[in-house]
DNA sequence: AACAGATATATGTACTTTGCATATTAGTGG
DNA sequence: CCACTAATATGCAAAGTACATATATCTGTT
């Protein structure tokens, strides 16, 4: 390394800097189908389009703290599993200037969502219809409530494509699926869930046996209430000791 | 208010900013274990120590482009499959400013593992012991050619044993094995490739099976030459047409 | 030329996992 | 008491996997 090379490196005033930003996939299951929560642009670039919620990382921020806050500011909560999903870096991401957007995705359950939906009412429920043909991280359609086909400001669709590709593979070797159901919840559930984000229907005693075979289930004794027919059994999630 | 006027209006200079770095995992096998190509550094801090190597990202330049140009200038290197690993961001992992770092995994054939080496001779190849019980992305010991144990500057074991997990889990069912063989290769050198990066030996016969029915290998009607037995058929790698 | 040694390649078998059909059970509402 | 619905359980075939063992093909030696 010569000593052009070294002050470049080592002087960060040498080096125009771009912005880092967050921008979160909020996602829930709802009526059957991956939901995610989006906010419109009121400014330009973009206006009136739809966009993830995101912000820009503090000097003094973590990546990880970012994520957290703009959950809490955007949606208005504190607890959701929320994991880093890709850095999406693309020069003519953002026409304004150069922005390094770590995206993020904040699994919330069916309760979270609805919870967001109230303190936010900004917030747009859209459905994702994900074409199970999308192995690749293929094309991932949004409709808003009333139907109508939504297109995504700046790099988003790409960013929820990826979002969905992430959770369809880890569905089933790891916890994912639990962060999107309640704590007590019923095998059928847990089967509903797998299903949305898969977009495929399963067998239904396979899917019991495996799910069970894996567990992570603790049965809790109780029954589910109100139903029309045989309750079925409410177990919950129990991580794993060591493996 | 048109999109052009807002872009006038502007003021990038609102948010202090971080910078953005790319580090690489330049990864390979080497007699039989994976190993990667490290820097040492020669300045404060972690002066001494080896680390990964690594570049500021230029305020026109893509996280992809950015991970290329330093595969080509700290290690020489044309072509690698390069893939991005994860984003640290923790605000005290560099103690001079705030640094970002997008990780990047880069995959070596063992030529090319050489050829760096050659070009670079100032680059360490170390061997890379990941214990197998750290499946959760626990540590990972690095061994220098003589059998020092190494210690790396910043979080970069950190992001070792995120590439080591990245590794195992993508291993098969991606094709990441064939970017660590040459073109032509022989089955045991596949099943070589899977060992040393799962840090186990498995089973001869299942293996070949289950590699063949994956359908990714074609065999060519050539065999090995030089082996004092019988020699193996040579194959390579063909992916999947729609699936 | 025959054979030993080494490793590739092939096959047979038990075991495990999975998909699917079919029963049985436990609730509600007439 | 019965129809209805969905939870739960069971049985079996098909597919996948681990492992032992057999066969094939090369080099080098005698």
């Amino acid at each position: 390394m010569n000593e052009t090379d070294f002050l470049k490196d080592y002087d960060p005033s040498a080096f125009q800097r771009p912005s880092v930003a967050v921008d979160l996939v909020l996602l829930g299951i709802r009526a059957g189908r991956p939901a995610v929560l989006l906010v419109k642009r009121d400014q330009l670039p973009h206006a009136g389009r739809w966009a993830l919620p995101g912000g820009f990382v503090g000097i003094d921020e973590s990546l990880d703290a970012a994520a957290a806050r703009v959950l809490r500011e955007k949606a208005g909560m504190g607890e959701a599993h929320l994991e880093q999903l890709y850095t999406f870096g693309a020069v003519e991401r953002d026409p304004r200037m150069r922005i390094i957007s770590v995206a993020y995705l904040a699994l919330l359950t069916e309760q979270a969502f609805d919870a967001a939906l109230g303190a936010k009412p900004a917030l747009l429920p859209a459905a994702i219809h994900a074409a199970r043909a999308g192995e690749t991280g293929g094309p991932v359609d949004m409709l808003s409530p009333d139907g109508e086909k939504l297109t995504l400001a700046f790099d988003h669709a790409d960013i929820l494509a990826t979002a969905m590709l992430r959770l369809r593979g880890k569905l089933d070797y790891s916890d994912v699926a639990f962060a999107l159901l309640p704590e007590f919840f019923t095998l059928r559930q847990l089967q509903d869930v797998h299903e949305a984000i898969l977009g495929t229907s399963l067998n239904k005693p396979a899917f019991r046996r495996r799910q069970l075979d894996k567990g992570w289930l603790m049965a809790t004794g109780a029954y589910e209430s109100g139903a029309a027919f045989r309750p079925a059994e409410l177990y919950r999630f129990q991580r794993l000791m060591a493996d």
